[in-house]
DNA sequence: CTATGTGAATTTATTCACAGCA
DNA sequence: TGCTGTGAATAAATTCACATAG
């Protein structure tokens, strides 16, 4: 147990670590051996025991982990155990897609308030969300929301954050395409997906 | 120059490079320093040099790099320098938005073929792609478009992409939540974005 | 003077290999 | 015996610091 350190690289597989445990858990498994879960995600299993190990002893010695036990384990160091609601700027195309997304709830995520600037969206309803009018972020103070999805053109994108910053927001998932500037206090991670689909060709053989 | 033993986390950053080249270029910029370069992306002017230094000598000693070149470099280097046609398989939510995304243009990244199992959408056009079935996947190797977006629920991944590897697609970007098996000579990059906000807590301060 | 390019030093992350427990 | 947990060894990536060129 040591809980120092802690390598980025960890933290970034904590997540797909869950994953696969809630979905081997689906099928019906109770606990699961570091091999076995390395064949569901494609690392070996020595990364795995060896993530595990900086936060504590979640296996059994010569059985495996208990997936429930490490599920909740993760969501712990996450901070995950808390459900959390996310607020969306941005309500065109990805932010619409995000909206729908499925997979955010197995993490605990809730997003519960939408923002854009277009006068045809607001007031609209999008799963149950309405969509309000940008200039309404500040009310996120009031609702405790300090978590947001910023989905909107590159122009528009460091406005939106300064105003979810003063909002309290104090983590972001930008899809906009460029880098944004932050307090300290803040943390931003930055999903390209043209950027993603731009390093493939450097790594297939032909055209 | 060496071309030899590249880190990987360098090809992963050339793509924010040419990025950040591009939009300064908009702005009327011709040539730009390491340092100047380091501030539109938030990394430090050392990492850029070296990493420019792992494939040639871009730069102007006393100047910095002319934009133009280095764009024309980078291309080159990620194999983007002939424009590539993608197929999507999944015309849901997330793949709707894949496909209006404009942010594939730059990098040269035309979506040319799209497919869906769901009757109602075949034939369909969305953004001047007909949709097809699936079944026609194979068409891809005639079509010779060898790089594909999956964006299809977790249950279909795995055997869409077998179909995709079976059709000569060695490129693939997976939005599906999943790990997805494929041949050693095929490239995966996997995206989920609930998970990149699962570990946006973990930095946070507060609930 | 200014900014690149790069060996060397340092930091970070992965893998090995095995002691020790169920 | 089977699998974890972990120091030690190795590998990978970043940062430093400075010689060198325009």
């Amino acid at each position: 147990m040591k809980y120092r350190n802690i390598p980025n690289e960890t933290i970034r597989r904590l997540p797909i670590y869950m994953r696969a445990l809630l979905f081997s858990k689906e099928q019906g498994r109770q606990s699961i051996s570091s091999q076995d879960l390395s064949r569901f995600i494609g690392t070996n299993s020595a990364q795995i025991r060896k993530d595990f190990s900086y936060f504590g002893d979640f296996g059994t010695k010569g059985v495996g982990y208990n997936i429930d036990n490490l599920v909740k384990e993760i969501k712990k160091i996450l901070k995950l155990d808390i459900d959390k609601r996310v607020a969306l700027v941005g309500v065109g195309n990805l932010g619409s897609a995000v909206i729908a997304y499925p997979g955010f709830k197995m993490f605990g995520f809730d997003i519960t308030a939408a923002f854009d600037i277009d006068p045809k969206k607001i007031s609209r309803k999008i799963k149950n969300i309405v969509i309000e009018n940008i200039s309404k972020i500040p009310s996120l103070r009031d609702k405790e929301i300090n978590l947001a999805i910023i989905a909107v053109p590159r122009q528009a994108a460091q406005e939106m954050t300064d105003a979810l910053v003063k909002a309290g927001v104090t983590g972001i998932l930008n899809f906009s395409p460029c880098y944004i500037t932050v307090p300290k206090k803040v943390k931003v991670i930055t999903i390209d997906i043209a950027m993603d689909l731009a390093r493939l060709p450097y790594y297939v053989p032909a055209s």
